[in-house]
RNA sequence: GGGGAAUUAGCUCAUUUGGUAGAGCGCUUGCAUGGCAUGCAAGAGGUGACCGGUUCGAUUCCGGUAUUCUCCA
């Protein structure tokens, strides 16, 4: 049985149960604070389960693409050691949202895995939750009762709290959970040691395959359990450990899931893989292992970054890169070969890779050549370190390697061996607590219980017709970040828009009577909308009026529908390769990034911009609806990937045959609203992706209008018509008199020297010339002296001049002097005449300057260093 | 969000207690060589990212801004 094949069955299975069979929503999770990627299956039904909005379907079945990189066992850097860790997987799920619970649930389970997949039962065990006293939790009878139904007692255990009771978070939904575990060793092994024993154990070959979630509490933020009006059952299956069982193999690297990869590597590297614990093999996994992790999330929208979700992506792909530079002896991009074979591999169950394919490879190889070079400069600061030590490589240098230069420890480690060195293990460690403590004090939040005024059943955003409102404060609680107090507000109805697709939050006022209180942003946490005040109301009992911004907001309309129109334009100028990779939407600015890899060219510019002024011109009307997904697709819409699509989706439509785009967004009437549009700067924000700038209304007029009287001045101050030849030719002009400048002082400059060569006296045998002239900078005294360095030899001179009201010193000696007679222009300077004329000084031994704020001492400066000879 | 670092010629990079900014490649010109990553010589090319401060003097020290790299959350 293929891979396929299993995950086909699984979701046919649960469709002939009346389950919904949903596709996977996106890894890279929006508008979750608390939550970068998708962790589990059951992730993004977060919102059905804490009851922001109802589920779609009572019964859902699906498989979800799920993100692991942290937590107890999931450290990322113990995937591909083992045979069964991931950073991405695939968690097989059926849920109930308020209806089947644990008979239903206990029985499909146990129906799909013994008569569909055909798994033996003398290899399964379950696991029952046992109770807990402390929580006053009694042991799970209704489970066990099911269970007893379908396979001896003896092989049901019983789990603890730790085991057995699932829980969403520190608060929310939870409740005790059943595992089902599989006993995939031999025969002999079998008949040696029970398997009994080893559930729950780490034993590699007795292991979860499934876990059925019966969510029945509630945990409050003191501790306690209530129960839950709704019950649910959330149940997770990881997809790779269900194809190694079923395909009876001892680890998942070598189930189909992963070998036409591994065969792919083979075949880039010329390197077999031996199965094995060497660090080879393990090179073998990791690439394996992390390529679907990096591919999956690029191709979900989230591009690898120095900061946040990308910033995880960066750093899977570089141990990928780690890997085969070290182990696989592979020295230029590898991963991005592996495209063809894992997009044709998933093509059915996640299009959206093959789909776009040629960008996510391309991204792929940018990303591994920056690393590359980064490693190539840690390689020549690892030179610097090795030469400067003898046996131990201090922990700041590693950690400085690690932190700075991006270098690896552990190639450090290997680096550092070859040339007998060790590392300082220990302090780097120390610096590293270092830091990780001081980034999680930085961004340490508190976060209160919600404290409930008024029981609504939903939240209802109105801010699409309506600015402002009559309404009540639903809930709310203190949020406490870096030691500033927030509030967070929840309004029964709101006009406020929510920050997202790249449209800011609305801004505004909350009013009761006469007294006003400022939301000073909306944001959303998963469907919830929030708005942020420095307090509170008074009393946040009584009745409120909501109202936004109307001029932020209005502005911010324009801007965002005009990045409607420039998103169609970049399509019909640049072709139909361009798809949003992010934007920016506020009052001030619209700013969008496309998926386009060569920098755009004026002409390219002026064209979008054309073509959107022309579609705000013909004021044509902004029509949008709410439609079936399904619908708005077979319309044209353009699909984004990465965007998470209820049923019915918003679609929002300029010229059916101009742009379609699903959007939640706040939008005008008609485009001629707008105004006017004009780009303000294109640039590059990362491979492959263009960002672009733009202005509308009264922004843009106000752009035009300064651009416009700026060229003026400049024409005024020229006095000529065409100012760009007038600025070229005078920069032309300034260029040649500099020259010619330069050149003239440098003549008076050697005039002058040949005249003060005829001032030298000779002192004991020594040449000396001490003078004081007049001159316009210290810098042309240092010319002044340059030119008389060949003129004179064996000699002393010393030049001082006032220059800018202060005294200028300048002492030159042969450097024969400097031996014969031990003289030492720097140490005469900062030793004798320093001190004479206020000041300061230095330089070398042949030659030094001074200056000071005393310049009546000047005379008395050359006579000091005549005595000297 | 919090640390660390970098920014010097068209490109890649030097320059130690602050004292007239250098190299290689590339470019221009001349000469040599039948051609191949040819040789010799001369030359052009720098507001040392930007803005302030300290200092007689800052590429160098201090602060701020921008951009890039990097680690942590």
């Amino acid at each position: 049985m293929t891979a396929a094949e299993i995950r086909q069955q699984f979701l046919d299975f649960f469709q002939s149960k009346q389950h919904a069979v949903m596709p996977s929503a996106p890894i890279v999770v929006k508008n979750d604070p608390t939550l970068l990627f998708i962790n589990s299956g059951m992730a993004p039904f977060k919102d059905y389960f804490l009851g922001n909005k109802p589920a779609p379907h009572k019964r859902i079945a699906d498989t979800q693409k799920c993100l692991r990189v942290s937590g107890k066992h999931n450290d990322l850097e113990e995937v591909g050691v083992d045979t069964y860790h991931h950073t991405m997987f695939e968690m097989l799920g059926n849920w109930s949202f308020g209806d089947y619970f644990k008979k239903e649930a206990i029985e499909w389970s146990w129906e799909l895995l013994t008569e569909v997949y055909k798994l033996d039962k003398d290899r399964l065990y379950v696991t029952v939750f046992e109770g807990d006293e402390k929580e006053g939790l009694d042991f799970d009878q209704e489970s066990y009762d099911e269970w007893k139904k379908y396979i001896a007692e003896d092989r049901i255990l019983r789990g603890n709290k730790k085991d057995n009771f699932w829980e969403m978070g520190d608060t929310g939904p939870c409740g005790p959970c059943s595992e089902i575990h599989a006993d995939c060793r031999s025969a002999e092994e079998r008949a040696h040691v029970a398997g009994a024993t080893l559930i729950n154990a780490d034993h590699p070959q007795v292991i979860e395959i499934w876990n059925n979630v019966f969510m029945q509490f509630s945990r409050m933020k003191d501790g306690s359990l209530q129960p839950l009006p709704d019950r649910h059952v959330d149940t997770g299956m990881g997809f790779e450990r269900l194809v190694r069982v079923l395909q009876g193999k001892q680890s998942n690297y070598d189930t189909d899931v992963f070998t036409s990869t591994i065969t792919a590597i083979e075949t880039i590297t010329n390197k077999k893989y031996d199965y094995s614990d060497s660090k080879q093999a393990i090179a073998f996994r990791v690439l394996s292992d992390h390529i679907r992790a990096i591919s999956f999330t690029i191709a979900d929208g989230q591009l690898p970054s120095n900061t946040g979700a990308g910033y995880v992506i960066r750093r899977i792909l570089r141990r990928a890169v780690r890997y085969y530079y070290s182990y696989l002896d592979y020295k230029q991009p590898l991963l991005h070969q592996l495209l063809p074979v894992i997009a044709m591999q998933f093509d059915t169950v996640f299009p959206e890779l093959k789909k776009q394919e040629d960008f996510v490879a391309r991204v792929i190889k940018e990303e591994e050549e920056a690393f590359l070079r980064t490693l190539e400069k840690g390689l020549k600061k690892m030179d610097e370190i090795i030469k400067q030590t003898s046996t131990v490589i201090n922990g700041k240098e590693v950690f400085e390697l690690y932190d700075t230069y991006g270098f690896p420890i552990d190639l450090t480690r290997l680096i550092g061996s070859e040339n007998g060195l060790e590392v300082d293990e220990a302090a780097f460690e120390a610096k590293m607590l270092q830091q990780k403590t001081r980034s999680r004090a930085a961004t340490a939040i508190d976060t209160e219980d919600w404290i409930e005024v008024h029981e609504v059943a939903k939240n209802i955003f109105v801010g699409y017709d309506d600015l402002n409102v009559a309404t009540k404060v639903a809930r709310y609680r203190k949020v406490k970040a870096k030691g500033k107090e927030q509030f967070q507000i929840v309004l029964e109805t709101t006009p406020f828009y929510a920050e997202s697709g790249g449209q800011v939050g609305d801004v505004g006022e909350l009013m009761m009577g006469s007294e006003k209180l400022n939301i000073t942003d909306t944001k959303k946490e998963n469907d919830l909308i929030i708005h942020f005040a420095d307090s509170l109301l008074e009393d946040m009992s009584l009745p409120v009026t909501a109202k936004v911004n109307w001029e932020k907001r209005i502005e911010t309309t324009y801007n965002h529908t005009a990045t409607h129109l420039m998103h169609a334009a970049l399509r019909q100028v640049l072709g139909t390769h361009v798809a949003q990779k992010g934007s920016l939407v506020n009052a001030d600015i619209l700013r969008f990034d496309f998926s386009h890899f060569s920098k755009m060219t004026d002409e390219e510019i002026r064209k979008v911009e054309e073509i959107v002024n022309e579609k705000i011109r013909k004021n044509i009307p902004v029509v949008i609806k709410e439609l079936p997904k399904e619908e708005a697709v077979k319309l044209g819409a353009m699909a984004l990937f990465g965007e998470k699509y209820g049923d019915t989706v918003r679609v929002v439509t300029i010229d059916p045959n101009y742009s379609i785009e699903l959007c939640g967004g706040t939008h005008v009437g008609h485009t001629g609203m707008i105004g006017v549009f004009t780009i303000t700067a294109e640039s590059a924000v990362a491979a492959g992706v263009r960002r672009i700038e733009a202005l509308t209304g009264a922004a843009a007029m106000r752009y035009f209008v300064d651009k416009v009287s700026q060229h003026k001045q400049i024409a005024e101050l020229l006095k000529a018509k065409d100012p760009f030849k007038t600025v070229e030719k005078l920069i032309e002009d300034k260029n040649a008199l500099e020259k010619k400048l330069e050149a003239l002082e440098n003549k008076e400059l050697a005039v002058m020297a040949k005249e003060l060569v005829t001032k030298t006296t000779s002192i004991n045998g020594t040449n000396f010339l001490g003078l004081s002239i007049s001159i316009s900078s210290t810098d042309a005294l240092r010319k002044l002296a340059a030119q008389l360095k060949p003129l004179l030899n064996n000699a002393l001179v010393v030049l001082t001049s006032v220059v800018e009201e202060k005294a200028q010193v300048l002492v030159m000696v042969d450097e024969a002097l400097v031996t014969s007679k031990n003289l030492d222009a720097s140490k005469l300077i900062k030793e004798q005449i320093a001190p004479l004329i206020k000041g300061g000084g230095g330089g070398q031994k042949t030659m030094a300057t001074a200056g000071g704020q005393d310049t009546s001492q000047l005379d008395k400066v050359i006579e000091t260093i005549k005595t000297l000879l």
